[in-house]
DNA sequence: ATCCGATTTGAAATCGCTTTGAATAATCCT
DNA sequence: AGGATTATTCAAAGCGATTTCAAATCGGAT
């Protein structure tokens, strides 16, 4: 059912059927009501390469994905809320998975050059984030999820990892801890270097010297976690309070706690940084995990609302959101023991 | 950049153009070259829609997920699978997510009428599930990840969760337990029902009672689950052993059974099922978790070779694959006590 | 030199839609 | 009644690729 066949179908132009679907206003109402059924009834639907083409937009958003890191947990947290707000709009989302670096520059490329979408959505970002300045140069609409310095305008949103660093840290501190571990992403990442920021802003304000060996920088997995962990737990000097970068690392380092037959709550304490999964959820876990609380999925269905304005000609200049992250005090939070 | 513009700059007409990228025999050698060269250098890449329009392929895959239940870690990892196949072949995969049964046949029908995507995959199909007929109908070509009896032949890979189930839980049996607890998906689904048909088989093969308050129907998220085992283990007659339908699941009724001041091991015996989670490790946990396992990014990528095949004429009929599950046994599957 | 077949190249149609510019029908005003 | 608006409708020209069908070129054989 091409829009020819539904116009002779109704003896009007394709012109008229075509104007009427898109509501134009020098049609007449009872023609529009009459194709608005026809169209209903008879399932038709416009080709989408040929309105494309036409219109010379792609009605898409890309998303590009290095596989192992990136599609994980976090990232179906932010596609649901992101791909449930385009859906509605009717915009197709289009993820593409890429291997590395490498690759995912030349995602970008093809993305651009052949016009499969109108705008990109970019993820953990570095410090200079060479991704974002190819895009600026190919011109192609973007929205960053998180933050990157390039001396260009760009449109960003970002939660304040700083504060929410200094925030726990601070206190941790004013329970008495004097040794907190840091389970941080890895280095070069701006949302890593910004919670490290905020690590080291409560530590030396409260002139308590920090210790290299109690950071990790690592992928947020329960694996890697669980072995840092343990082998920080062998210190002499062991950490008291550990603050983990995600639920994943949080698990992991639970485990290698118990495992070393200590508490969680009374001889050591943690805090996590909760994305909000639905599937694992801090208030029920045992004990109870206090946590720095930014819902991922919320995140998702803002960013696909910048991307809307960018594309309809918001100054990305205009379009930064810094949001501020919740600390939430549960029990695996308690004073230095000792 | 399109081609009119490569074809003038190389003082060539647009159809010879196209015949050399394309690989055509009926282009001279040299001319081929140069044009290749030509447009590598001018980086040419003919545009999406038009290329689509033309030729009245899509090049692209639909994933329709329902964005709560769906759109969980399993997903992603299917994904990552799915995805890095997808674009070696330069396919695009194109993700709707919905909320309810209604908007995801109208995502169907949608995807259908507008020729955005060449083929879907369908996920977690019910016994006879509707929307692989509306796909029939549609004449949308697809594959089912899972299986469905609709009386017509259609294209499907799945894993053998009767074999599984049955295989868990007579080594469950074998150890002497005798209240094995269940914590399986939706009924309804394909795949809880395969595994119930399972765990009863082995149950009556040996003779023991099934007692349908130790059957859960649930999502796999850790809350639920930590709630269902908490109140099992208040039961009487409490459950020694429970079969987690996946590794959140695990990681709740973990929590209960601590909670409840038992160990995993002895007192309570575990095997989880295992879609290899690159974040969580069951080798890694403590204790070490026994599992039923298979991996949902292998499955990823094995029905993107299936996809194309389907594309590419083999008939639906002769794509079927049903894989063998792992049984992993470590150290939260013992004796039962006393 | 001429003709034939094979090899290369090109002009134009096509895909299904939107949109421009022109034409027609309806309405208004004097 | 007739010219000027205004409200509707339509034919045809794009959008940027592929593909059909015809034309040009080049040797080699007669």
């Amino acid at each position: 059912m091409r829009l020819k066949d539904l116009a002779e179908h109704l003896g009007l132009s394709q012109t008229t059927v075509s104007r009427a679907l898109n509501n134009y206003p020098e049609v007449n109402e009872v023609t529009r009501r009459r194709v608005a059924e026809a169209a209903d009834s008879l399932g038709y639907r416009p080709n989408a390469s040929a309105l494309r083409l036409a219109t010379g937009r792609a009605g898409a958003i890309g998303l590009v994905l290095r596989g192992a890191d990136e599609l994980g947990p976090h990232m179906s947290e932010f596609l649901s809320g992101f791909g449930s707000y385009m859906a509605n709009r009717e915009i197709d989302v289009l993820v593409t998975t890429v291997a590395s670096q490498q690759e995912e520059l030349a995602a970008y490329r093809r993305l651009a050059a052949s016009q499969k979408v109108d705008a990109v959505v970019l993820h953990s970002p570095t410090l200079r984030d060479e991704r974002a300045e190819l895009l600026l140069d190919l011109k192609m609409p973007f929205v960053l999820h998180g933050r990157t310095d390039i001396g260009r305008p760009l449109a960003w949103l970002d939660i304040d990892n700083t504060g929410a660093l200094e925030r726990a840290t601070s206190h941790l501190l004013d329970l008495g801890h004097k040794r907190i571990a840091l389970f941080n992403g890895h280095k070069g990442q701006t949302f890593s270097e910004h919670r490290e920021l905020g690590y080291l802003a409560a530590l030396s304000s409260r002139g308590v010297a920090f210790d290299r060996k109690l950071i990790v920088n690592s992928a947020f997995t329960d694996e890697i976690a669980f072995r840092m962990a343990q082998s920080m737990l062998e210190l002499r000097a062991r950490p008291t309070a550990f603050l983990a970068g995600s639920m994943m690392t949080a698990l992991g380092i639970f485990r290698a706690i118990r495992q070393a037959g200590l508490e969680l709550g009374s001889d050591i304490s943690m805090i996590a940084h909760d994305d909000v999964f639905p599937y694992l959820n801090a208030d029920n876990m045992y004990p109870t995990m206090s946590t720095t609380r930014s819902s991922m999925r919320h995140a998702g269905t803002r960013i696909a609302e910048l991307v809307i304005q960018v594309l309809s000609g918001k100054p990305v200049g205009d379009v930064h959101e810094l949001w501020p992250v919740e600390l939430v005090l549960r029990q695996s939070s308690g004073p230095a023991p000792g």
